[in-house]
DNA sequence: TCAAAAGTGTTAATGATACACCCATGT
DNA sequence: ACATGGGTGTATCATTAACACTTTTGA
């Protein structure tokens, strides 16, 4: 197809006088795309993984990953890699950076694009008829991984920390409705930080970007919860540029 | 040389339980770099381009880019490419986002890895032998680009205004020794607002991450300014974490 | 009635903003 | 002496930080 494209290109070639000297395909690279699925629940981060059987990583935890295909752009990459293995649809997902350092993979020469992506793992079931099935592993605990995995790990928890505080991405870690205290305790955890209830809740009510949706929690044994969920629309109306948290 | 490992784990490849399924180098894939290079002088943020020789794009400007060499990092290849153009080396470097969009090339498909690069535009000469000579041009003036070069700039500039806020990165555009009437005013260029004088003084002076030189300007024909130059080991002692302005 | 978490206001300290005049130099 | 940009302080306002008790429910 486009290799044609190329082939009819190659007489002029010398006069092009552009930023590609030369178009070398031949340098069999192959790019894959890795994602950092983040869930969160029981007042912990987790980060999906799977069992890695390549020497001489065999044993340890792997990010979820696929190389990439012919006729797709990267972010549709991400997308079905998270689909596949999550059986999720319309998750939230970020490039974050690209690896590339010689010798990340013993296979040759792979290129990575890292993608952090965010779910509700209450709604995650392990349906997934993949062959090695979804681990999922505190944040905090993971140590050492295969390939450079760990440092991926690494790079998309501080941007992930980063656009917590900026943008509205943390309630995609959280159910549809969720209490306050559910939402400062997703902050304190992946933020890992202590936070004040009262300036909290204040500060959060006055962005202005919540629901009341005028509910409250059933079944705890305690003085039941108001229900909240993220607005939109709200939040685009008072924040179109972020705000800080 | 890998071509050899990956022929080697043939044979074991439908046991391989990973998230390699299957080696595919011959996608035919190229990976290039394209650096967004800025400079700053006479009040005004410059971006370098070159004049694309490539249809349907020709006569466009485009950015400075070339195709990753077989045994090169992303980073080395950022480096390579700037230092090839513009004869300076340690110039500061930042990888912003890949862009992988099918057809986004005439060629075939081409993915590449975007970087940002500040310099001081006045250590810059027109020294280098290269074939098409760079044009800086004003990024304010910049509205169409070849391939998706326009979208790349706008990509990266507004990195660049990110990082600015927090981090000392302002520092490589402007000369070793500087008034800080001058730090204001790339500020102001490079964030587009306005910003007070007393206040914006006394924060930056606050922040403590200024060396003052005791000395002045020398021929100006008004009062001359105090210089002051960057200060890396009074920012990592006061700033680990990065700062606001 | 007890245990457990929800919910609520005030004060003090800090940081941000607005603003106008005198100073040093070259011509 | 004049034109040019350099350099400086204070008062007001807004934001953040610290802090403790009452309420509601289930068991």
């Amino acid at each position: 197809m486009y290799m044609q494209a190329v082939k009819s290109k190659q007489s002029e070639r010398e006069n092009i006088n552009t930023w590609l000297t030369q178009i070398e395909f031949d340098h069999r690279l192959a790019m894959s795309v890795d994602c950092v699925i983040f869930g969160y629940t029981n007042k912990d981060l987790y980060v999906a993984t799977i069992k890695c059987d390549m020497p001489p990583y065999e044993g340890m935890p792997s990010l979820v990953g696929d190389l990439l295909h012919a006729n797709e752009d990267l972010d549709s990459a991400a997308k079905r890699i998270v689909e596949e293995r999550t059986g999720l649809k319309n998750v939230y997902l970020e490039q974050v950076k690209t690896f590339s350092k010689l010798g990340r993979h013993p296979l040759g020469r792979v290129i990575t694009v890292a993608y952090y992506s965010l779910l509700k793992i209450d709604d995650y079931n392990q349906i997934t008829s993949h062959e090695s099935p979804l681990v999922w592993k505190k944040v905090s605990g993971v140590k050492k991984m295969a390939f450079d995995h760990f440092e991926i790990l690494t790079e998309c928890l501080a941007q992930l920390q980063s656009h917590m505080k900026e943008q509205p991405v943390g309630f995609n870690l959280l159910p549809k409705k969720f209490t306050l205290a559910q939402i400062q305790e997703l902050y304190e955890v992946v933020l890992k930080v202590e936070l004040d209830k009262r300036n909290f809740r204040r500060k959060l009510l006055a962005l202005d970007i919540l629901k009341d949706l005028e509910e409250t929690e059933v079944y705890v044994k305690h003085r039941p919860a108001r229900l909240y969920s993220f607005d939109r629309s709200k939040y685009e109306k008072n924040h179109a540029n972020g705000f800080f948290l």
